[in-house]
RNA sequence: CGGAGUGUAGCGCAGUCUGGUAGCGCACCUGGUUUGGGACCAGGGGGUCGAAGGUUCGAGUCCUUUCACUCCGACCA
């Protein structure tokens, strides 16, 4: 290709809401344009980037034995009335009508249309098990779309369901998924890590995160520095923590306080380590058809409340924030809230790590008092749950060893959905025995579009984009110093064509602009390899670099060619 | 939705406090010079100043309403 041919329109200045590399080398590089909140035209160079992580994504997709569909955009909002999801989705499913009023949503997912296919054209387990995938559009109406192509509105995402006749032929379509997705992500050349997650508003059991590493990631993920475990912080588990100091021995009492309400507070005012403190988390809990009730999570002082584990303890939809108001009007006292003496009908949920606990201190649930010596005995219908956040330095729960955070993209996430969806749906199948079964499922998902987002954040450098081998939009740049140079612009020709025959991608910019100006395009587009034919030619010899800098070197011209197939 | 902020040329911004010819840099067009690290000279095109309403002889600037976008928190590929 011509670099005077194609539209890439590079800038210097990027717009000032980019804020993280990708976003702004995406759209200074002349990637992507931004259109809206969240939206984004891709303009050449953007698209063949993306059909290019598309392929791969394609290739070894097949190479599984998935097969490609294509599943409309535009879907009938019955389907997701029927799975009961059209209302629990929430706002970020953008719901339209039709002229004749009928009312349809912009797919979000593709879990409902999916079943419907299966369900309509297979009938028997001879038929199973069965992949499908699609690389498609997709629209969720974030709330806060940022960061470019990393959280857009309109996506592109490769999303896969299978479908089989029982649980453990599910489970090895569903470490194959696994493997699968190492291998695309290995190819397009990043540094990820596969992490156990939370499965969220899918529903479903097992859920495995694919992360790729990059400080401005979203997602906190704890690793072990040891052996492999990783997780999400969302669901990351550690061994039981053993507090080495022991607490003060005290007798059960009600202590003045006055206007200790903090952790670090009560912990210097008792001088006792803030593990023997019992912190009370109140939040207010959403369930299904708008119904809503206060909770209050208790958990050591030296604890954080994990959201959405608290969430997943009591199979809410959401917690949110309450104020000191809302707490008074039940009867509660934010900082000397406790469990005992509470006003009747609090959900309450404990920690694991308070059961069996000793010389405790907690709120009286009463201005400025507090009660110490409190040893914890729970009742038997109590909810005891793992509701706090893994801290750096506990200890892994396979190898002992030391957990630390990291900071991720995800880039793909895959499910064990069971009978999540076939049950609700009704996609159902003979087994050998002739008898009626739902199909259990798994769901695999790959967020395309923001794997260039990702490739970048992981691939750059001051200059602009480090596009890697199969990510790249070209393989080879074919700068010409000065075009106006008929020697260098032939010589640049005769190579850019050489190179063509050889089926190298190749790009010419032979843009009748100044060497420098060149150079730094080429250096923010990013691609992996150049040869610049500049003064030198006189003499015969061309030059060869890298986008790395790890390359470069003089060569004749007659060897450029070689040089550059062997390296590409 | 809560908190903070911004809307002026394709991009980056000044002008708004104190109302009086809509500006600067980059980009773009024409001509010329230049050609190894984002050149220079000369000339030129491009604006419903986010939108609506109001005050005023006169509004980018003041008032009211509204919309959009961005940043910090809960969602997710």
């Amino acid at each position: 290709m011509k670099f005077s041919n194609l539209l890439i329109p590079t800038l210097k200045e990027a717009p000032n809401d980019a804020t993280l590399p990708s976003h702004i080398y995406l759209i200074r590089g002349g990637f992507i344009q931004g259109v809206g909140s969240g939206l984004y035209n891709f303009l050449p160079l953007g698209k063949i980037v993306l059909d290019r992580i598309k392929n791969v994504v394609k290739e070894e997709l097949d190479m599984a034995g998935a097969q490609e569909v294509s599943l409309g955009f535009v879907t009938p909002a019955s389907l997701w009335i029927e799975s009961g999801r059209f209302e629990k989705y929430g706002k970020e499913l953008l719901r339209f009508k039709d002229r004749k009023d009928n009312d349809f949503v912009l797919g979000p997912t593709h879990e409902e249309m999916m079943v419907n296919l299966v369900k309509q054209s297979v009938k028997s387990y001879k038929q199973l098990p069965l992949n499908l995938y699609q690389i498609n559009l997709k629209f969720r109406d974030e709330i806060r779309p940022r960061f470019g192509l990393m959280r857009g509105r309109e996506f592109l995402m490769k999303d896969g369901y299978s479908f089989h006749a029982n649980e453990d032929d599910m489970k090895r379509e569903f470490s194959l998924m696994e493997e699968t997705y190492k291998k695309i992500f290995t190819r397009l050349g990043l540094d990820f890590r596969v992490v156990e997650a939370d499965s969220g508003a899918i529903g479903g059991t097992g859920s495995k995160e694919f992360m790729v590493l990059a400080d401005s990631g979203e997602d906190t993920i704890v690793v072990c520095k040891s052996c492999d475990y990783g997780a999400n912080i969302e669901a990351a588990k550690s061994m039981p923590y053993i507090c080495e100091e022991n607490a003060p021995k005290a007798n059960f009492a009600k202590f003045n306080t006055p206007e200790i309400k903090t952790i670090e507070d009560l912990s210097s005012f008792f001088k006792i380590n803030p593990y023997y403190l019992v912190k009370t988390v109140a939040k207010k809990a959403l369930y299904d058809g708008g119904k809503e009730e206060i909770v209050l999570f208790f958990l050591r002082g030296s604890d954080e409340l994990q959201e959405i584990k608290a969430l997943n303890s009591i199979n809410a939809n959401d917690l949110i924030d309450i104020n000191s108001d809302e707490l008074e009007e039940v009867g509660l006292v934010a900082g000397f809230m406790g469990p005992f003496n509470l006003p009747n009908d609090i959900k309450t949920v404990f920690d694991n790590s308070l059961v069996g606990g000793i010389n405790l201190v907690c709120g009286a649930n009463e201005k400025d008092y507090h009660y110490v010596g409190l040893d914890l005995e729970l009742e038997k219908d109590a909810i005891i749950d793992d509701i706090v956040s893994v801290k750096e330095g506990d200890k892994c729960i396979h190898c002992g060893g030391s957990l630390v955070y990291t900071k991720g993209i995800e880039v793909g996430h895959i499910f064990q959905l069971g009978t999540r969806y076939s049950e609700p749906l009704k996609a159902e199948f003979l087994d050998e025995n002739g008898k009626t079964k739902p199909f259990v499922m798994g769901t695999y998902g790959i967020g395309v579009s923001r794997l260039l987002a990702a490739i970048i954040e992981q691939h750059h450098d001051e200059k602009g984009c480090l596009w890697s081998k199969e990510s790249t939009p070209f393989d080879v740049c074919v700068i010409v110093s000065n075009l106006k140079d008929e020697k260098q612009s032939d010589i640049a020709l005769k190579i850019y064509d050489e190179l063509k025959d050889k089926k190298i991608n190749v790009l010419i910019d032979d843009r009748n602009e100044r060497f420098g100006f060149k150079m730094k395009d080429y250096e923010l587009i990013g691609v992996p390899y150049a040869v610049i034919v500049g003064k030198k030619v006189e003499e015969g010899i061309v030059e060869f670099v890298s986008r790395d800098g790890e390359i470069m070197k003089e060569i004749d011209i007659s060897n450029i060619i070689e040089a550059v197939v062997d390296i590409v």
